[in-house]
DNA sequence: ATGGCCAATATGATTGGA
C-alpha cells in the first residue's frame, strides 16, 4: 500500500499537477495540506472519478487538509485534541481497513510559526505539545498508524540546504526541533530517514530567490510511523521532479510503501 | 546585480506563507 503527503498550496490551483501526479505515482492514500478553501470548494468529483473517497477538514482562506483514499473511510474525525477554542483547519484523523487489518492515518498542518517573538510562534509550540499528547495516546492502541504532512519542522542541519540561513527561523529554533525530538522519541519512525541518510533531500523550495533553481530547499515534509507500522516500511521517496512542472506547489509529494497485504 | 514569488480576498493592497 502506498501512502502519500503534499501540501499543495490551493487546492483549485493544482488540480492538473494533483490529477497527473495521481496516475503517476499511483498512491493509495493521500494526506493533503493547504487546500486553502471550504469542505463545500474542495473539488471532489475529479478525484471521485479516479476511485478515491474524500475527506475534507477545510475553512476559507486559509490552511485546510484532505484525505483521499482508495479504501473506504471507517471513521473520520476532524481536529486536534487539547484546545476547543482553535478554529483553524489543520488536523484530519482517519481509520481505513486493510487486509492486515485497521490503519490510522492523520494529515496535519503544522502552524509555520514565524515571526517567533509573537503569538504565532507560542501557538506554534502549543500546537506541537497537543500533537506530542495526541500521538502518545494513541501509540497506546499499538496499532498501524502514521502521522503525514507538512510539519514546518527541518529537523537537523542535514535537511537543509543553507542551515545558518534558517538558524533564527521558527521551523528550525532549537526550541521547535526540541519538541520535533520529542515527538520522534514516543516511538515514531521518520520514514524518509529510515530508508536514506543522504545529504540532499527536500521537500519545499520557495517560490523566491531562485530556490528551486540553485537547489535550496529544505526537509519540513514528513511520515512519521508508529512501530507497527514501521515494522511493515519497504519504501520511501520524495517526488522532487514535481516542482519542475508548470504552475507547481512550492512543496512536492513524499511517499512511502507499506506491505499491509496481510500474510 | 546578493534580488527575484504565489494565493486568496467583495481584489487593485493586504495578509500569510516559509
Amino acid at each position: 500500500m502506498r501512502i502519500a503527503t503534499w501540501n499543495v498550496n490551493s487546492i483549485r490551483q493544482r488540480m492538473d499537477n494533483l490529477e497527473a501526479w495521481l496516475r503517476e505515482r499511483q498512491p493509495d492514500i493521500v494526506c493533503l495540506q493547504e487546500i486553502k478553501c471550504t469542505d463545500e470548494a474542495f473539488p471532489r468529483e475529479p478525484l471521485e472519478a479516479l476511485g478515491y473517497n474524500v475527506a475534507v477538514h477545510g475553512q476559507k482562506t486559509f490552511n485546510g487538509v484532505a484525505l483521499l483514499s482508495k479504501l473506504p473511510f471507517d471513521e473520520v474525525a476532524p481536529g486536534l485534541i487539547g484546545d476547543d477554542a482553535d478554529v483553524q483547519a489543520r488536523f484530519l484523523e482517519a481509520i481505513v481497513s486493510t487486509k492486515s487489518g485497521a490503519l490510522r492515518v492523520i494529515s496535519l498542518y503544522l502552524p509555520n510559526g514565524n515571526p517567533p517573538d509573537t503569538d504565532k510562534y507560542a501557538y506554534k509550540l502549543n500546537w506541537m505539545s497537543r500533537l506530542i499528547n495526541f500521538s502518545h495516546e494513541r501509540l497506546k492502541l499499538e496499532e498501524p498508524m502514521l502521522l503525514a504532512g507538512d510539519f514546518n519542522v527541518i529537523p537537523t542541519t542535514t535537511d537543509a540546504s543553507r542551515p545558518e540561513a534558517w538558524k533564527n527561523d521558527a521551523l528550525f529554533l532549537p526550541q521547535t526541533r526540541e519538541k520535533f525530538r520529542a515527538l520522534v522519541n514516543l516511538g515514531l519512525t521518520d520514514a524518509i530517514r529510515a530508508v536514506n541518510d543522504e545529504s540532499d533531500l527536500y521537500t519545499f523550495w520557495d517560490y523566491q530567490a531562485g530556490a528551486w533553481a540553485k537547489d535550496d530547499g529544505i526537509r519540513i515534509d514528513h511520515l512519521l510511523l508508529s512501530p507497527q507500522a514501521a515494522d511493515r516500511l519497504t519504501d520511501a521517496g520524495i517526488d522532487r521532479h514535481v516542482r519542475g512542472w508548470d504552475k507547481p506547489s512550492d512543496h512536492v509529494p513524499v511517499y512511502i510503501d507499506l506491505d499491509l497485504d496481510g500474510r
